[in-house]
DNA sequence: GACGCGTGGAG
DNA sequence: TCTCCAAGCGT
């Protein structure tokens, strides 16, 4: 198989979103911080979505230390309807952690990122990567997609795994910039052309050498998993509370979304979002962590 | 390893 | 309308 490397790098060069995290001056005002709360926010964040909010966190808190110096409500409450509210009391948790253990200065080791709260393999690589400009494999969905593709011939990847790494790992070029581009190329190649329901091969830099549309487009048999139904869900209901506790200083504990079709459910809400960190009920009233 | 976890735009 | 899905993580 032909290297994937030099045609995902020319891809890149020409067609790479301008977006804000690439900008240089965002890089020189905001540094590690910026990269690390732009990968906080795109973990199942669309990007289109992520960007006003970035730029307002940012400006409130321009620093780890910062965000570490104040509540975790107010993380939750910035963090508004980007979903995924736990990620909110990460970051501040990480923050604080990037304050106490390193100085308030976001790490470069691949090895301390993984320690701090909420980042896991895909986000520790990116950061190294992409805000320190080293030398390691970075994988996510569109990555894994497109390698699932162009190597092993399949539409969809199979579960994530550290397979996924080493093979990442394999087509890096040597030099340490083109390294770091090709892992933003095979991202963004997978997020704008190789994508998950209607791929547009017709522009893809990899078509000539894709395993995948070598061998015609078939079906692989183990499609992605589904997710659960939304409606009627205890997320919904979580959803819900925190949509109220993000609007008020704290509620009445049973005026919380008291008009809800099934109050066990409710009550699972309320309990579970305790259980999370995200509320904090005392003296009859709910309220986001102090 | 499979599951639970928000939200809203696109097709 | 409804289904799919979007730069994952912790358990």
């Amino acid at each position: 198989m032909p290297e994937l490397a030099p045609p995902l790098i020319r891809w890149y060069r020409q067609n790479a979103r301008d977006l804000p995290w690439r900008r240089a001056e965002f890089r020189a005002r905001y540094g590690g911080w910026g990269v690390l709360v732009s990968e906080f926010m795109l973990q199942q964040t669309p990007v289109n979505r992520v960007i006003p909010h970035l730029d307002a966190w940012l400006t409130r808190w321009p620093t780890p230390t910062a965000l570490a110096d104040d509540a975790p409500a107010e993380a939750v409450r910035a963090w508004s309807t980007l979903g995924y509210p736990r990620r909110a009391l990460w970051l501040h948790q990480a923050a604080v952690e990037i304050r106490d253990r390193h100085d308030g200065v976001v790490p470069r080791d691949v090895g301390a990122l993984l320690a701090l709260t909420g980042i896991g393999d895909y986000t520790a690589r990116a950061v190294a990567v992409f805000a320190y400009g080293d030398r390691h494999p970075v994988v996510d969905t569109n990555t894994r997609r497109v390698l699932a593709r162009a190597v092993l011939g399949q539409a969809h990847p199979g579960a994530p795994g550290r397979r996924d790494l080493d093979r990442m790992s394999g087509i890096l070029p040597a030099s340490v910039p083109d390294a770091a581009v090709v892992n933003a190329a095979a991202m963004e190649l997978g997020a704008l052309v190789c994508t998950a329901r209607t791929p547009d091969c017709d522009v893809c830099p990899l078509a000539h050498m894709c395993a995948w549309r070598l061998a015609g487009s078939p079906d692989n048999a183990d499609a992605p998993r589904r997710q659960a139904r939304y409606e009627g869900s205890d997320r919904q209901a979580r959803g819900a509370v925190l949509r109220e506790l993000r609007a008020a200083a704290s509620v009445p504990l049973d005026e919380v979304i008291a008009d809800w079709p099934d109050p066990a459910q409710r009550d699972r809400a309320i309990d579970s979002l305790i259980a999370d960190g995200l509320a904090e009920a005392d003296d009859g009233m709910l309220r986001l962590p102090a």
